[in-house]
DNA sequence: CAGATGCTGTGACTTCGTCACCGACCTGTG
DNA sequence: CACAGGTCGGTGACGAAGTCACAGCATCTG
């Protein structure tokens, strides 16, 4: 049997004795940088739990632009996943490892058990299933009505380190917000202009993050 | 003990004896059309089974735009209801009873009693969640990617009657496809000008719906 | 019939996305 | 070291789409 690998995880205590030993006996696995765990149209093999690293899941266009559904980090899980599960439905989504990881897969069978059975796994599953769908009504909304200049204000301020440095390309930018890398260039020039960013490659120092914050908060400044 | 609703409904069959006997002695309720059932922020009171008519549930933006986020009509449920009682939030989005109603409201206790007791129930639930997250993912990526020509003739093929004919006001149809009524107006007047529809106040005759449907195939003509 | 309300058309303007480039930088290899 | 190929960002021109302000007409209702 593998080392219970729930211990000291990010799912420690999360579930009851009979889930937790049926899911300790699973082996985690490694799987590197730049994987592509599924693709649009692929059938799901199993439930994935990140317990390291960071999965990101984008949804493409035909005409090449991507856009960040979410990423899925330790304790989380992947809602295509889940949604293939509960609705048999194809994956419309593109999951790619960002970082190195340490997952585990739950099969088929062991996961519609557990949910039969296992009060506290079921409501795991769900919880993080409507904080997802959440997020991707907020998204929604986002890519809906609000302006470029808003949105980008928005992700910065909530990106950004302790130190208002952040390392991200203007096409990753691009992707989270779902907007086009030219316009997240010429945006953040405007932004410089005012003094509220400093851009350089492959990273932007928040200057002003108050005046950022507002312009995030209401669209004006 | 009210008459049990389910029979002869859509749900007939649908549940377990346990969960059947439960729900059928909730009472249904008529709602009049018009009346809006919740709005962004407020906190569900139960869940809902629609069993005749119809309800649109709507994304609003500040500057009064609207996007259609789906319909729910007899047999399917809430999202955000469900996602409300699930993860614990509140609602983004706002409900509105399109058509006169009948409807049952499950209560927060029973609710959550049938999905640890009955598979069936369970089923159902998680069953209409993942495929209204599925057609949310569409929505997203629709809005996010597609011309609005594209969507236009898309929701037109759709949502016309067996002899071409769609009864909405441009306002409606911008909600549905996530634009605004002057463009929708605008693009309707082009492809009337290319024949292939004919419009009138609230009502648009489809001409060729084969032209239509090209168009909203591969987004060219 | 008079107003109120709902639906559609229009022009001017801004913002965004797209296309086709180019040049600067980065990294590994011969 | 030089050079090749990849990544990243900047630019100008253009078309598509959203916004604003308003005007005209259709419907409805008292």
């Amino acid at each position: 049997m593998a080392t219970d690998w729930l211990q000291a995880s990010v799912f420690e205590n999360l579930f009851d004795a009979q889930a937790g030993a049926a899911l300790g006996a699973l082996t985690p696995h490694h799987i590197a940088a730049g994987t592509v765990l599924f693709r649009p149209g692929d059938r799901p093999d199993g439930f994935l739990l990140v317990l390291a690293g960071k999965v990101n899941v984008y949804l493409n266009s035909r005409t090449g632009r991507e856009l960040l559904l979410y990423s899925i980090e330790p304790g989380q899980t992947c809602l295509q996943t889940t949604l293939a599960v509960l609705g048999s439905q194809t994956y419309s989504g593109e999951a790619i490892a960002e970082t190195d990881l340490v997952a585990v897969a739950i099969p088929w069978s062991l996961f519609n058990q557990l949910i039969g059975t296992s009060t506290s796994f079921r409501n795991f599953v769900f919880k993080a299933f409507a904080d997802r769908v959440g997020e991707m009504t907020q998204l929604l909304e986002m890519v809906a009505f609000m302006k470029v200049e808003f949105r980008l204000a928005r992700w910065l301020v909530e990106n950004m380190g302790p130190d208002g440095i952040i390392e991200a390309s203007h096409a990753d930018i691009a992707a989270a917000i779902g907007s086009a890398r030219e316009v997240v260039s010429r945006r953040l020039e405007v932004m410089s202009e005012r003094g509220l960013v400093e851009v350089e490659r492959r990273r932007i120092r928040v200057l002003s993050p108050d005046r950022l914050r507002a312009l995030a908060a209401n669209g004006e400044n």
